[in-house]
DNA sequence: CAAATAGTGTCTTTGAGACACTATCGT
DNA sequence: ACGATAGTGTCTCAAAGACACTATTTG
């Protein structure tokens, strides 16, 4: 059969089509802990339980803006790090009807988080309710993993944080994310190239302040 | 608008909903270059242009599943090396109607490809015909970034080499996917702990005969 | 023994890791 | 001066890179 006979035949097919949704795992770093959005169902099927912010897809939207359009809707959020995860479709997924639903992930400073719905909160990544709707625990933790992954070699640890920010915090979202403690003159001399001083320093603390940086705007590296 | 809301609007509406395929990249190792299994397209849209082995997603399927089953009608292939790598979903890439489709790539050593069905055939992955079918091109390009990225920190290369190989082989196989030449000594200092010795040797070439190696079972390195 | 490719020893360079030290704030 | 946190200098160690050497086959 070639590829055209078999569209032909699942055109006219009675078979029902899969409907094509997105799940967003959005992160943040708040309470000094790594925290996912999350909303609780009112409907069947798993009401009552935690779910991923989602939405189907519009028959004139991009995967993509169907992932921003969730987050706008559910949390008020707009122009945040947003990148796909990966693809779930295995039939029964979803008890009511066959959905694929392609995952993204994506980190905001908790500073740019407004007020959230009724039913929409954070909560800490590493001590979720269990269990959670849909196959919603497995795309975050694929999430976690991902991110873990990506943030020694990667700049996503910058979007979890302000503009502008510290040293010691952007540290901290690294050891959060990493689960490890690190040292500090290392870390200093891994990002040095990837920052650059505000001028400005904290104040406040019962402390020595400590210098505000940005992230460095073109990446250090001219290519080779 | 609640989720439930959406969806009974969402089903009741005359819209269309995306079909959803899979389309697979599948990589192997051939005179001396890497190459991509491609198949020319009989009818309408893209006559005549070389596209990916794909195929819808059937209604009780999994996404590997479909995948799988692409690459056995395709080329014959079974139990192969298969991961996924993208989903696209752009309205407007494929002109007859939406279709959400999951790329996965695919990675085989020449020999077990057996022959190929009649406008099937292999291209070499860095001199592809121009232009190819839908987003094809940009499905490809992704397939040999994601291969570079891995190929130095993971296992992926020995999928690309028969079960029994020689270490020349293989440190063809990492200088042909990322495009440059290493050094002998350091890519066996590398990849010792990953392989063990069959006691073979090749014999015939007018040279000293290498050693034959497989793939060695456990990962040597126990958790920390 | 010459040509050709397989395989090894070892010096250098680079970067990660560990730790101790100094600096500057508020009280 | 002290407690607390910010920030730096430097030694160690392991891996990556570079290169030169030895080994074993055929003709």
């Amino acid at each position: 059969m070639t590829e055209e006979e078999f569209l032909a035949a699942y055109d006219a097919s009675a078979y029902p089509r899969p409907s094509v949704a997105v799940d967003a795992v959005l992160f943040t770093i708040r309470d000094d802990a790594l925290q996912v959005l999350l909303t609780r169902r009112q409907a069947h099927p798993f009401a009552g339980l935690l779910s991923l912010p989602g939405a189907f897809v519009g028959p004139e939207e991009t995967l993509d803006g169907a992932a921003q359009r969730a987050l706008r809707e559910k949390a008020g959020l707009q122009d945040i790090f947003l990148e796909q995860l990966y693809t779930w479709g295995d039939p029964g997924r979803d008890p009511r009807l066959r959905v694929i639903s392609v995952s993204y992930y994506a980190l905001v400073p908790e500073d740019r988080i407004g007020p959230l719905p009724e039913g929409t909160a954070l909560y800490p990544a590493h001590a979720l309710p269990t269990p959670l709707a849909f196959d919603h625990a497995g795309i975050i933790r694929l999430g976690l993993e991902r991110l873990r992954g990506k943030v020694s070699y990667t700049d996503i640890a910058f979007s979890l944080v302000p503009e502008e920010f510290t040293l010691p915090q952007l540290q901290r979202v690294h050891e959060l994310l990493l689960g490890q403690p690190l040292y500090k003159a290392n870390f200093r001399k891994k990002i040095a190239g990837r920052i650059e001083e505000t001028g400005k320093f904290t104040s406040g603390g019962k402390h020595r302040p400590s210098r505000i940086y940005r992230k460095r705007a073109l990446p250090a590296e001219p290519l080779l």
